[in-house]
DNA sequence: TGTAATCTTGAACTGGCATTCAATAATGCC
DNA sequence: GGCATTATTGAATGCCAGTTCAAGATTACA
């Protein structure tokens, strides 16, 4: 079929390596060393498989909204009640957060390292987030008509509120704090979610 | 009484100018030029003042904390109750937050940027950190002793929550969030405080 | 077997950054 | 004024990380 030397790598593999480090480190932080390692490759098969750094943050970055986000996605449409499945998220949340060498969520690390930037992965983080918001005021609103949140409750306020939560959750990961004070967290948050 | 040349800068003011590029940058990404030129400074002059970025940065770091983290303790301190001290220092965090071209919180923008390093600027952060929650963790069940929050209030949740909730807002803060958000976040959180 | 196409390898290149340094300038003391 | 001391200046330095490139390797097809 197509002729040339064949590929000694797996490019889904090599984007799934290149993902951790850069989970890990950040952009900035991970060296085309470490990548290079990680992936099992020489700079010059990298390049000319995915461009340049950049370029490779991004795929690695797709990948991990592909799988990571839409999991969390997935936890809010389960089955039970929209409350019970907001639980649910914010529990996940915390015991995702609490795993001993926890990088925290790639999402939130990205938008901390990029900020406000107008362009590319940035902006891209910036929607990933505001579409969890707006999929958590849905919810709330839902669980609200249902009766299942306390009278004069804020869908609107909640879900930011929420928000502020997990990314506040991935700065204490991060940080290294212990299992216990996160747990404190999560358990204060899902007092205001009933 | 000194013999030599008088320096041309104040020492205080141009720590201060270093201390708002890392605070807005970070530490990596604040470049010697910019630093310099926000200080008014050159390299040699600086570099003979306060020996390399990093202790310039060390500096500039313990400036803020010595600023912003006691005007923190200040309000925690202050008249009333210990419940509405708590829940003015949580106004305080959002209307800081909400500034238009907010930069964040310093600490927390250091334990994002260095994580769980063991050295120097991250450990202090950590410390920090952990002095707020302690303080918070006091205050609180000062509160509940008197009677302030509901009956089965967990303090030490709480405070947890509280820090959290903070970092949470930083977060938000430097990812340019609205004020909307930023309020919703503030307003559900201070349901708790009750 | 020869040739074109593709991939691998790792050394070389490059640009940007923190840092140093030699020359110069400004002060106090004798 | 001469000298010691300290600051300023900005070009030069050295290093490191991202990137390129030329040589070699492996395949398909003729």
């Amino acid at each position: 079929m197509n002729r040339g030397r064949p590929r000694q790598f797996d490019e889904q593999q090599a984007l799934a390596a290149a993902m951790e480090v850069f989970w890990r480190r950040g952009f900035e932080g991970a060296s085309c060393d470490e990548l290079l390692s990680a992936m099992n490759m020489n700079s010059g098969s990298m390049y000319a498989a995915f461009g340049d750094k950049q370029t490779l943050f991004d795929r690695a970055f797709d990948l991990y909204c592909e799988t990571m986000f839409k999991r969390g996605i997935g936890v809010l449409d389960g089955p039970g009640t929209p409350l019970q499945n907001v639980r649910s998220l914010v529990e996940c949340w915390g015991e995702f957060m609490s795993q001993p060498d926890c990088k925290g969520c790639f999402i939130q690390n990205t938008l901390i390292e990029f900020g406000k930037n107008q362009d590319g992965v940035a902006k891209l983080a910036r929607q990933l987030l505001k579409r969890l918001q707006t999929m958590l005021e849905t919810k709330l609103t839902e669980a609200a008509e249902a009766g299942e949140l306390s009278p004069g409750a804020d869908p609107i306020a909640l879900a930011a509120f929420l928000v502020n939560t997990v990314s506040g959750l991935n700065v204490m990961a991060r940080a290294g704090a212990d299992s216990k004070t996160i747990r404190g967290a999560v358990d204060s948050t899902l007092l205001l979610l009933r």
